[in-house]
DNA sequence: CTTGTAATTAGCAAAAGCACTAATTAGTCT
DNA sequence: AGACTAATTAGTGCTTTTGCTAATTACAAG
């Protein structure tokens, strides 16, 4: 969560988000959507993927960054409890997987 | 909103906020739950408040913190359009596939 | 195998963030 | 007013983050 939100903190990494949020990219088409070197965007999508906001997969000859809806919406909903918001907190109990 | 996501990530912050859901406290009452030095924690208090994220008043010979929920409850639902959910946004598209 | 395209890793410098001690302000209480 | 308490501001060192250029890997195609 600390990842997550450390990597929420920082403009560009957000706006690469709203871009995935239409659909998955290549790491070349997002580094041209902005103003900065391609080794710095590389830097901020291994943040991303480090944090588990973007998976990666192989196409070809690129690489796609795929939006991870689940994890920001965790992440909202424990804002959420943090702002003390209609929902009772589960007591830090973690959502159970399938078994 | 840039404020308020760099606020929040930093662990001590979180915690702070979280004690600030039970109610109101003191400066000294927050920065002695910790082990850290008072002045550091007031930096901490400092960027909480510059995003919004609590307001002060004076109580007598101390100053209180109080958490200040709708900010992060803004930040959460924007989170959650960030993911693609909730609200549409102004594309309003919804789940659509790829022709 | 060699060339070309896509993307990452390495290495470095500037900027920002965090925590500390010492000094100072703001307000209360005799 | 003067002393005492609560909290903040000043100034400093250290670590992390960010962004750059140059070099390198990974894969596809001729």
């Amino acid at each position: 969560m600390n990842a997550v939100l450390k990597a929420l903190a920082h403009p560009t990494r957000r706006e690469v988000l709203a871009m995935l949020k239409r659909g998955p990219l290549a790491s070349g088409e997002i580094a041209e959507a902005f103003d900065i070197a391609w080794p710095t965007m590389t830097t901020h999508l291994n943040t991303l993927k480090a944090a588990g906001l973007v998976t990666t997969e192989r196409d070809g000859t690129s690489i796609r960054y795929r939006l991870n809806a689940s994890v920001m919406e965790e992440t909202a909903a424990a804002l959420l409890d943090l702002a003390g918001a209609g929902k009772p907190q589960k007591t830090g109990k973690k959502e159970r997987k399938k078994p």
